[in-house]
DNA sequence: TAACCGTGGAG
DNA sequence: TCTCCAAGGTT
């Protein structure tokens, strides 16, 4: 089978990056950089494919700070894929709550399931089986690879992009998909063969320690040697990233209503959009109807008399390509009233239960 | 392809 | 306050 035109282009394209590239010499040193400088972090106690899965997933879009505790209590509290495969999804997202991008639990959660029916509870390491797998994308499944199972898998990510379009100047967009599928094509020519693992993470310790988006640390770094970016000093210039869309901003008025047991009224979002089977106060999408309307129609909708008690502070919530702005109204009835499939009366004590958004308890946290 | 999908940290 | 961005994936 011979390669495609596309193929060969690709291929061109790629030889001018890597020709005149020592990667025997690059791989060595970062490897042995990483060895010594390497973070002391939980998911690297041991090359628990599970755990490096788990992990993998928290660190998307996301901080290794802000990951460590979350990381923690969730193997706690579901030490095996089996474990979490026999979890509630009500249990898995609020183990996720806070962490954002609740999909990523979903997935993991539908995934780990699979893995326990068809695999008897273990990670696969074949490559096509585990890319198949909801949730794991092109770079989970270099990382689970390269890591878990010492596999020469590219798991490209945006530190290595930011590192390798710096070492080898690079200056394609990165937020376009094939200059992802570019740079996994580079380091199929480049990945250390008997040491993948080390050669990754070293590509990502590098960037979020040395080669930082700002103020990058050239000077302690264990490849300038090689980096074309600081040799022409356009380091500063690198990555190319377009800019990003500003979001759009939505108004919602919120009712918390209370009964006089103090009990709260709140819903299940739907399974589809954003913030799929997490809990909220009921909320209405407003655009131009005033307070005096909105208590009206807070009384038809629940077809049941409510009165209007006092609004709470509004919550500004900051979404990636969302704004909410929500007026939050306070409302007291006599008792529970029956209102509806997806709603339920919950106590004040017991809304710690259930997963909510960040922007609802930002509300919560107004009870005290 | 580009829009959708969260949240918090840092400059 | 504003902007970027962080071990991305799905549709």
């Amino acid at each position: 089978m011979s390669p495609t035109q596309k193929e060969l282009e690709q291929n061109l394209q790629v030889d001018t990056y890597t020709k005149a590239f020592n990667e025997q010499a690059f791989q060595s040193d970062l490897i042995n950089w990483f060895q010594i400088v390497k973070r002391d972090l939980p998911w690297r106690q041991d090359q628990d494919p599970y755990k490096v899965w788990v992990s993998e997933i928290m660190l998307q879009q996301t901080q290794v700070d802000t990951v460590i505790p979350y990381f923690n209590r969730f193997i706690q509290q579901f030490p095996t894929a089996n474990a979490l495969a026999d979890a509630d999804e009500q249990e898995v997202l609020k183990a996720w709550e806070g962490l954002g991008y609740y999909s990523r639990a979903r997935n993991l959660h539908h995934a780990v399931k699979e893995v326990k029916a068809n695999y008897g509870g273990e990670v696969p390491k074949e490559i096509q089986q585990l890319s198949t797998l909801k949730g794991i994308g092109p770079y989970t499944l270099g990382a689970i690879m390269s890591i878990a199972y010492d596999t020469p898998v590219p798991a490209v990510d945006g530190n290595v992009m930011r590192v390798l379009s710096r070492v080898l100047l690079i200056g394609e967009d990165i937020k376009m998909q094939k200059t992802r599928k570019l740079f996994e094509r580079v380091i199929e020519r480049i990945i250390s063969q008997t040491d993948p693992s080390s050669f990754n993470q070293g590509l990502m310790e590098l960037g979020a320690l040395i080669c930082r988006p700002k103020n990058p640390d050239c000077i302690n770094c264990p490849v300038k040697m090689y980096c074309l970016a600081l040799k022409e000093d356009k380091v500063a210039d690198l990555p190319v990233k377009a800019k990003a869309k500003k979001q759009k901003e939505r108004n919602y008025f919120v009712a918390v209503i209370e009964t006089e047991d103090h009990q709260y009224l709140i819903e299940k979002r739907t399974e589809q959009g954003l913030l799929q089977n997490l809990f909220q106060f009921p909320m209405f999408e407003t655009t131009q109807i005033d307070d005096v309307l909105f208590n009206e129609y807070v009384n038809a909708y629940f077809n049941h008399p409510i009165k209007f008690t006092g609004k709470l502070a509004p919550v500004k919530h900051v979404f990636s390509h969302l704004i909410w702005h929500l007026d939050v109204y306070h409302f007291k009835v006599e008792g529970a009233f029956t209102a509806g499939e997806n709603k339920r009366w919950v106590e004040q004590a017991a809304l710690t239960d259930y997963p909510f958004s960040v922007s609802h308890q930002q509300i919560i946290r107004q009870f005290d």
